[in-house]
DNA sequence: TATTGTTATACTCTATAACTATA
DNA sequence: TATAGTTATAGAGTATAACAATA
């Protein structure tokens, strides 16, 4: 593959950007896809998943935050949430300083459910970057600093 | 972050995969959430866009082909190639040599809308990617190949 | 009156089980 | 008899619209 990634001239310097925006479009789908395959039982949906994942990250949070981090409707939170409420994995109660929102928090089963989750993944994931070599491991730890300014920007 | 990718003594060695890995996760599930919220339009889902995609890439495919690929049974996929052929985004023929198959191959407007939804995706990542130094983009181009490699192995 | 959450209803995606057609 | 696809039915996730409670 040639190297576009410092061309000053400013024409090729957007086919430059168009490829590797290609590029790592395709290569972080198709690993996520990989990734989100590996999960910790079925008892749990994709949705539930990624919504407990957030509460054990970001808690204390209302309905509409995690909705609105999901980008998902609140009716549809609100039934994803109900789920997880009476699989024992978070609970729901009023927030005392404004009785209309509701505050979520994950119990402690939940807590665990999530970090057995990354273990599950981790588990797939770590025996491949052990089979990488050392400036491959390099690059990506480099790249997952990358990857994560470009979602924040 | 401390640089662990060379560690050769064994158990620092595993500690220092398991933070990678946890890092790669990361990164990855976080970038493709947002990419995926980047789709041509509402008039097709995330489902079809996913087998949509696929059959632009790999055709000609059988049902059960394609539904192996994306994780999901022969009924859930006929519903959902059913939807595209509605929408005349596929096509659906009994293969000539095995009349048991169907052969599935994306129409010109199914071609057309999935590298419209690419065009859109690439549409928010190209300014992202452009607003990077020449060498973080440099280490986004090396580690798409190690990303592909990951999920090949 | 505006905001937060919930309920009602409808459509898509998913699965398992049962059926049809072909090999 | 085995395989590929389909149909039937049911559960989960999503949305919009309408409602209730609180600020």
């Amino acid at each position: 593959m040639t190297d576009l990634s410092d061309v000053t001239d400013p024409p090729k310097r957007a086919v430059a950007h168009a490829q590797l925006s290609s590029e790592v479009r395709g290569s972080v789908l198709r690993l996520a896809r990989r990734l989100r395959q590996e999960k910790a039982d079925t008892e749990v949906t994709d949705a539930q998943m990624a919504a407990l994942g957030y509460v054990f990250q970001a808690e204390p949070l209302t309905i509409g935050q995690l909705g609105e981090h999901e980008g998902v409707t609140p009716p549809s939170m609100n039934r994803t949430v109900g789920k997880l409420v009476d699989a024992g994995l978070l609970t729901r109660r009023p927030d005392p300083a404004d009785g209309r929102r509701v505050v979520l928090e994950t119990t402690p089963a939940g807590a665990a459910f999530v970090l057995e989750t990354r273990r599950r993944r981790d588990e797939w994931l770590v025996p491949r970057l052990a089979a990488l070599s050392a400036d491959e491991r390099r690059t990506l730890a480099d790249a997952t600093a990358v990857l994560r300014k470009l979602t924040r920007s």
